[in-house]
Parts: structure tokens; C-alpha cells; sequence
RNA sequence: GGCCCCAUCGUCUAGCGGUUAGGACGCUGGCCUCUCACGCCGGAAACAGGGGUUCGAGUCCCCUUGGGGUCACCA
């Protein structure tokens, strides 16, 4: 796309059906990305004009979805209009809402001013017909094998004001309608796949499609950023921008996030809510340095794919979205989570694993763990594996697997016998650190007649339990003397 | 089915008429090494098919095929 001629204006537009999946989130990183990268604004819109769908405590659930992965809003719902409609919470945040209100069900008034607009102009008119009588329509159009649709039997009989009614779009009858999209340039289509489309439904609340329209030119969105499934309705929105007389925003539709077997994102996926991610000890920078990268590349040749939040800020620009559907890949998305692991200073390490770790009945962040934390930041993807990996430090009796230690020539007494000699070498350490007790097991591997390797499984799993564990040595100091020593007599009575 | 969108390794992608088609995840061989992980070196792996345009097509056009979206008083 050639330059902004315009501020940039951004807008997230959920509706408060229950919990976002990621790849709605992805349209809001990318709307949020686009406004920051030109310095314009995004906005926050709650679009429930669907009272039958929405679930009360989902607005909530977006606010703090949006904070966690540091989504700053611009304008939004102020505290007072989350009031009028019940949802308001403590610290909820009170946005700025200079042209309120952000939450569609209180902009009724305005939504049937433009509607009336609209049938004066002579584009829209208001229709009484039922709902059986619209089915039967649709029946006999199938069986006709027509496209279903509205006939437009309305259109002509001026259905009075005070009678129960809707208010339906007069589709023009045969037209090429053409529309830009940013990213696909002109698309054009025939107007006869969209019959007389409602506006205004009996309760007096507008679709989306009149909501939309008249919110995005009243708040001056720059940017309409949504996903393909409206592609197909655009040129309505486009020919009531056009009867209205307003300026038409650009138009973005972004290809869909499919899961990884191709088909559309669910909860048969595993995790697909944010919420889901963090519990499962997800990082919100990985994940939205992630889900930026499934349907947008930097290109210009740059091969960069870990980006700071400011990174992205600077790189992103609609030129770099790809038109073709993206498959969320979690192979790579725990790879990136462990990227970001890695690198956290080993403080906020330590400080995010805290919930993790009480959550599984550890003490959370205590010295022991403070110990052992740099030497599993490296071994972990993601954190819920935390706890498993240090609780053979917090645990009074460990299972042990013991198989794994009778390879290779060792057999349960020679293991047995490694385990007396150790302890022994052990026991006389007056300073027992890892280098110490390296310096003190390591020449035994020799006197056995066997590598280190197999020797030092033998005291990994008489004191660790596991065959994957953090490093022996150090994990022997943490343990402690009496621990690590009891750990090994006990081995040796489970050998006979 | 009508309409619309899309098409480079299994996946995410670079490429914007001339390349040994590059990178990343995953897979895999090796090194490092007390296990694992990290790190490093190497490997297998792609332009869906067919027509054009052009001196020359992954790149431009058309068709086919395949995938997706959409056809509500839901968004």
C-alpha cells in the first residue's frame, strides 16, 4: 500500500460471545500493530447487538486478555457504559470514549436515525414479513434451486412505521459491484448473490452490517482489519457507505488461522483461548511474537522471526500479510515459547514460575528453587513443566527408575557396589559443591571399569529418581549431604 | 450448488522475469557432553497440473485441479 494519506485509526470489534481464539486475537495484534507503527489510534468496540448471544463476563474477559499481552487501548468503553450494561468489574480500566459509546447495544438511537436516514434516501425500506413466510420462500427457491434469498415482496408496499417490522437494504437487482481491498486490490462481485439484506431487526437493534458502517464513520476509523468470512459482505457495506455519502475506510481482510490438521481453529485443537495459553505456561510475548508470524513476514529478504515488541512495531505494515490461510504450528510455537524462556533474566524467571510451582503443591519460589531455576531455564518450553522438573528436590520418598540405571553391563550388584563406594566418597566432603562432588565421584568411573556416563545414572537415579533430570552435581549440592547420602543407602536396599 | 478468496519443502515463509529456489519449526546424521536441554556442523524435504506472453518464467495472463470463506431478524 502507498503512504498514509490519513491518520491511522484501528479498531478491535469483538462481540462478547465467550472467549476469543487466538485467531481473532491475531486480528486485534494486527490492527493494534498497524495503529502503533503510524502513530494512529486503536480503539476497543464491543459489538453485542446480538443480546441473545452474549455471555456476561466476556468483556471482561477481552479487557484483561488484551492487557496481558500489552494491547494498550486508546479508546474504548468507558467505566459508566460498562455500567449501563451490567459490566463493570473492579479495575476495570475506564477508557477514553470521545465518541461513545464503544458499546453497540447503547447506541441504539443512533442506529435507527441512520436507518431512517437511509429509507428517506430511498435505499432502505421497512418489511413485516414473517418468519414463516420467509422460509417457505427459501424452501421453494431451493427447490427451484435458486440462490435463497428475500424477494423484496416489501419493497413496495410501505410498510407503516408502527407495525412490527424490520428494515431491509434495497439490494440493486443487477450490478457490478467493485471494492478495494488493501490487500487483494479490486474485487468485484455481482450483486445478486446479496438479496435485500436486514438492517434493522424488530427489536430495534441493527445487524452488524448497519452497526459496523455507521460506528467505524463515527468513531473515523481509518482501517477496517477483519477477517475473510466478511469479504462476502463487503460490497453491502460498501454501497451504504456509498449511500450515506461517507468516505469508505480501507478495507483489510485478513485470511483465516486454521489449525494444524487444515480445518478451522477449535477447541479440538487443544488450547485456542489465550486463557488456555497462559495456564498452560505460555508466554504472552512468545505467543504474540508467534501468532504475529503465522500470516505476516517482514520481507524485503529479512529472514528475522523473533522480534521484540518494538521490532514489530517498526517492521509491520499490511505489505507484509499474506494472502493464503496460515496452520497454527504449536511445534513451533513451544519452540519459540523456549526461546523466550531462555532468554528472561533469571530473576522474572524465577518470579513467573512462582504460580506454576504452588499451583502443583510446591512452596513456590523458595531458595531451593532460586538454586535449581538456572539450571532448568535452559531444559524448559514451557512452564507447567517446571514443577515435575524439581520435585524430586521437595519430595521426602522419590519413585526411581530403576531400569535405567542397569545398563551397560551393570547389573543390580555392581550397581549396588557403585552406590557404597560413592556414598563413601561422599561422605568425607567437607565442602559438598558441585565441583566437589564432581572431583569426588568422577575417578570412580575408572575403578569400575566404566565411562562416567553410566556411573553418574547409577546416582542419578538413586538420588534423582529420573533419567532426565537438571545436571547431577549441582542438583546433588541443592539436594544436600544427609539428603543425597540417605538417597543413596536407600537405593541400596531396593537392590537387594 | 451460486458468489468470492487463495496456491513455494509436512508447517510458517524469502523470492517482486535471469537464484545451485534462501531461512525457520519439525524430522534426521554428527560434534559437545554426567542424562536431558542449550549450542555448533551436515542431510532429506517445495515452486499443484496444463496452456500461453517472453530470448528467458516460482515470479505476468488464462484454464484445470485442490483448499478455504460465504450464502440468517449471528457476528
Amino acid at each position: 500500500m502507498s503512504e498514509m494519506t490519513k491518520p491511522v485509526k484501528t479498531r478491535f470489534a469483538p462481540s462478547p460471545t465467550g472467549f476469543q481464539h487466538i485467531g481473532g486475537m491475531r486480528t486485534a495484534f494486527y490492527a493494534w500493530l498497524l495503529a502503533r507503527h503510524y502513530g494512529g489510534k486503536f480503539i476497543l468496540r464491543i459489538e453485542d447487538t446480538d443480546q441473545e448471544r452474549k455471555v456476561p463476563g466476556a468483556i471482561r474477559f477481552i479487557l484483561e486478555e488484551l492487557k496481558w499481552f500489552g494491547v494498550d487501548i486508546d479508546e474504548g468503553p468507558s467505566r459508566e457504559e460498562l455500567r449501563a450494561i451490567g459490566e463493570d468489574y473492579p479495575d476495570a480500566p475506564n477508557l477514553s470514549s470521545p465518541h461513545g459509546p464503544y458499546i453497540q447495544s447503547l447506541r441504539k438511537a443512533r442506529y435507527q436515525e441512520v436507518a431512517n436516514q437511509l429509507i428517506k434516501l430511498g435505499v432502505a425500506y421497512r418489511c413485516d414479513c414473517t418468519h414463516e413466510m420467509l422460509e417457505r420462500e427459501r424452501l421453494e427457491q431451493m427447490a427451484r434451486r435458486e440462490v435463497p434469498g428475500y424477494s423484496g415482496y416489501c419493497r413496495t408496499r410501505d410498510v407503516p412505521a408502527d407495525k412490527p417490522h424490520v428494515v431491509r437494504f434495497k439490494m440493486p437487482y443487477k450490478q457490478e459491484i467493485a471494492l478495494q481491498d488493501a490487500l487483494r486490490g479490486k474485487v468485484v462481485f455481482e450483486s445478486a448473490s446479496l438479496k435485500d439484506p436486514v438492517l434493522l431487526k424488530s427489536d430495534g437493534l441493527p445487524l452488524y452490517h448497519l452497526a459496523v458502517v455507521c460506528d467505524d464513520h463515527d468513531m473515523g476509523v481509518s482501517h477496517v482489519l477483519r477477517g475473510t468470512e466478511w469479504l462476502p459482505t463487503a460490497p453491502l457495506h460498501w454501497l451504504l457507505y456509498q449511500a450515506l455519502g461517507w468516505e469508505p475506510p480501507v478495507f483489510c481482510h485478513l485470511p483465516v488461522v486454521l489449525g494444524s490438521d487444515g480445518k478451522k481453529l477449535s477447541k479440538r485443537h487443544g488450547a485456542t483461548s489465550s486463557d488456555i495459553f497462559r495456564k498452560e505456561g505460555y508466554l504472552p510475548e512468545a505467543l504474540f511474537n508467534y501468532v504475529v508470524l503465522v500470516g505476516w513476514a517482514p520481507g524485503q529478504g529479512s529472514n528475522q522471526e523473533v522480534f521484540t515488541r518494538e521490532d514489530l512495531i517498526k517492521q509491520f505494515t499490511l505489505e507484509g500479510i499474506n494472502l493464503s490461510s496460515g496452520l497454527f504450528d504449536y511445534n513451533k510455537l513451544i519452540w519459540m515459547n523456549g526461546l523466550y524462556v531462555r532468554q528472561l533474566p533469571i530473576e522474572e524467571f524465577i518470579s513467573r514460575c512462582e504460580s506454576f510451582l504452588t499451583q502443583a503443591g510446591l512452596p513456590g519460589a523458595d531458595a531451593t528453587f532460586r538454586a535449581i531455576a538456572p539450571h532448568i531455564q535452559e531444559r524448559v518450553k514451557i512452564l507447567t513443566e517446571v514443577p515435575d522438573m524439581v520435585s524430586f528436590l521437595y519430595k521426602e520418598a522419590i519413585d526411581r527408575e530403576i531400569d535405567s540405571m542397569l545398563q551397560k553391563g551393570i547389573d543390580a550388584s555392581k550397581a549396588k557396589e557403585m552406590l557404597s563406594v560413592g556414598r563413601g566418597a561422599l561422605q568425607n566432603l567437607p565442602d559438598f559443591s558441585h565441583s566437589a562432588i564432581d572431583a569426588a565421584l568422577r575417578p570412580l568411573a575408572e575403578k569400575f571399569g566404566v565411562k562416567p556416563g553410566p556411573l553418574f545414572m547409577v546416582y542419578r537415579i538413586a538420588a534423582l529418581g529420573k533419567k532426565i533430570t537438571p545436571p547431577l552435581f549441582e542438583s546433588l549440592e541443592i539436594l544436600g549431604k544427609d539428603r543425597a547420602l540417605k538417597r543413596f543407602s536407600e537405593t541400596e536396599q531396593l537392590l537387594g
